[in-house]
DNA sequence: ATGGCTGCTTTGAGCAGA
């Protein structure tokens, strides 16, 4: 966050100039919590989607994410699943109207939690209250293999993910829904896509479900800017794959019209990656201009 | 062909992840 209090005061509406949202897949927020609170504190992102917390409620560290400057809201699960939206208590008033899961699809897996985050305003004019922001957080299910019963559930939680965002598109002009998505869009996003070929998170039916999302009018922040080759943001914890770069790009930033086109750039931070006892993907992430 | 790592689980070998 670029804190901008301009001498003006006419001018100010938010505190910030600049708004970086991202996600993360932390694989147990148990184990990563160190990393997670060193890494708020080096990005100093402004919204921040979590998935696989793995943590029941009553377990979620909310003191140690409150002291780092975070409102938080979250849901969880014992052993599986589990999503969380954190959000920079200086930039926004604390997180409303929050939803867990899908209205449209009944799911005992936690896999979706959304949040409106309003900006502080440093002026009284309600003609100068900055725009809201949806922010929903997603962990689309893995789908084990084509053909299986985890395939076919994959599908139909992305069917009833795109009603429920075409819905939430209607009502909130700034939306954001970041998360792991458990589909490599592109033969681009796979290192290797002769292997890779039809498996579970290439598939057609796969893809056909991230175009029908952008579709809504959703757009791919990594893909709004220019990107390196081969950047991807999971990678198997075996066989050395992170060391051979050996990934997929699987977690995604999607911004509706009025942020992507502020949207000023773009990335998957590896840094994470490279610590001990690393999640096994690395946090995606975008910064989008307040105006 | 298989399993390879990691985290979780009414502590253990088995499941799930991707």
């Amino acid at each position: 966050m670029a804190v901008n209090l301009r001498s003006n005061p006419c001018c100010v509406t938010t505190v910030y100039s600049e708004l970086k949202l991202a996600t993360w897949n932390v694989n147990s927020l148990r184990v990563r919590l160190p990393h997670v609170l060193q890494w708020l504190d080096r990005t100093q992102v402004d919204l921040l989607g979590l998935q696989e917390t793995k943590l029941v409620d009553a377990k979620f560290p909310k003191a140690d994410i409150d002291a780092a400057g975070y409102h938080v809201v979250f849901a969880g699960q014992p052993t599986y699943n589990g999503v969380a939206i954190l959000a920079r208590a200086e930039a926004f008033e604390p997180p409303t109207d929050v939803v867990v899961n899908n209205p449209l699809f009944p799911d005992e897996q936690v896999r979706l939690i959304a949040a409106t985050l309003q900006p502080w305003a440093l002026t009284s004019s309600p003609t100068q209250r900055p725009a809201a922001i949806r922010f929903i957080s997603v962990y689309v299910p893995n789908g084990a293999a084509v053909g299986t019963d985890k395939y076919d559930y994959k599908l139909r939680w992305l069917s009833a993910l795109h009603d429920y965002i075409g819905q939430e598109l209607s009502r909130h002009g700034q939306l954001a829904m970041v998360g792991d998505y458990n589909i490599a869009p592109e033969d681009r996003d796979v290192h290797d896509p002769a292997i890779w070929h039809e498996q579970v998170l290439c598939s057609t039916p796969e893809r056909g479900k991230f175009s029908g999302l952008l579709s809504l009018g959703l757009r791919d922040a990594f893909r709004l800017h220019d990107q390196p080759d081969q950047v991807y943001s999971w990678w198997d914890y075996r066989q050395g794959a992170f060391r051979r770069n050996r990934g997929l790009r699987i977690d995604h930033v999607l911004l509706s019209a009025a942020l992507a086109d502020r949207c000023r750039a773009s990335g998957i931070d590896t840094e994470p990656r490279k610590l001990e006892q690393p999640s096994d993907h690395a946090p995606a992430w975008a910064d989008c201009a307040t105006s």
